[in-house]
DNA sequence: CGAGTCATGTATACATCGTAGACACGACGG
DNA sequence: CCGTCGTGTCTACGATGTATACATGACTCG
């Protein structure tokens, strides 16, 4: 077995929490309880609780972005670009609340569309814009500057999921995963040439 | 020049915090401050501040309600659907708080897809509806189920907006306004008959 | 007129939160 | 042996929502 340092003990307490309950339930008392340390000693890991639950959303996040990139290899690029509005769906079902700290919450150093998409520095973003800019190469799709149509495609999933978190959809996951999927073929419609 | 009531006065000066702060601006005490009244004094108004806080949206929301209904009465189907992305995103610029907390917080009386809106309770997506059926019955729009298609469009609109409120854009209001435009164009096209 | 009721406010207090500040204590290097 | 440093505790403060008890004035009804 593997011994822990304090800090991934901290780190596992409170994303059980955030993950179970959501961000309000990850409290310094709540965290350090769970942990056996009193509050004051998070301290001594993080500066404070707002980078602690940035931390949590950051690795989560991350960990879901590898698999991301893993995400169907079909060469047909209209598949591909249904197919990879999965994954996004699938971490907002599995962590809804991380994924609306990761996405949905203000935060000064998120990435910024367009300079820092269009820079590449989103690995996410990058398999979405390739399979776009192959698609308008082989004249599946329209031309049109591609990484604003990945914004549009990004921008339809987003919000229907923001929609769903906010409780306005009745459906289950699965009926929800459906609508979503035939939404996105609509937009996609709208792209393809 | 009218009188008001406390109660009055209360939702002014919390209107006044939401609107420029944000939900966390409204505390009890602040409000009460800016009234002159004790804190305690809101409880015989309101029943706790969730309500306050529901009220004010609810509010500001009816009012634009209206404007929306007002809005375009273009008889070309296409340009009413774009034109009608446009009072959505006037709310969002105009009063981002209370965008936030009318669209992207949870709320157990909200409307939910699809009983509610199919059972047409929700009068500004009804306006959107109504030009999407319209379109289909004079074969501008393919042929589909209109209520899904109008979700997909709110969607749309919803995403792009959710996105720029968690600072993803750079973008200024009218660079946004014209990436918003162009995007919801695209998802028109796929829906074109 | 008088008494009770009710609407509206205040005063006080409590639990919960993030976190500042002072101190304790063991390991470790000189 | 003695400082320093990493890591923890204890205590306390200020913000916040709100429960509870009480005050006060207006209005109603006998």
């Amino acid at each position: 077995m593997t011994r822990l340092t304090t800090a991934e003990k901290i780190l596992r307490a409170a994303h059980r929490l955030f993950d179970r309950e959501g961000a309000d339930a990850v409290t310094m008392r709540r965290v350090a309880d769970a942990v056996g340390i009193t509050p004051m000693a998070i301290y001594r890991h993080f500066p404070n609780r707002e980078a602690l639950l940035k931390r949590l959303s950051d690795d989560s996040f991350n960990t879901v972005a590898h698999e991301w990139e893993a995400h169907s290899r079909s060469p047909d690029v209209l598949q591909r670009l249904m197919a990879l509005g999965e994954p996004y769906l699938d971490y907002a079902l599995a962590h809804p609340h991380l994924f609306d700290h990761a996405f949905s919450v203000r935060r000064d150093d998120a990435r910024r569309y367009p300079e820092d998409f269009r820079a590449r520095r989103s690995p996410t973003f990058n398999v979405g814009l390739d399979a776009v800019i192959e698609g308008m190469a082989q004249g599946v799709l329209k031309q049109d500057d591609p990484y604003d149509v990945m914004m549009t495609l990004w921008a339809q999933q987003h919000g229907l999921i923001a929609l769903y978190r906010a409780g306005r959809f009745s459906y289950d996951e699965a009926q929800f995963r459906a609508f979503y999927l035939q939404s996105l073929g609509r937009l996609i419609d709208g792209i393809k040439a």
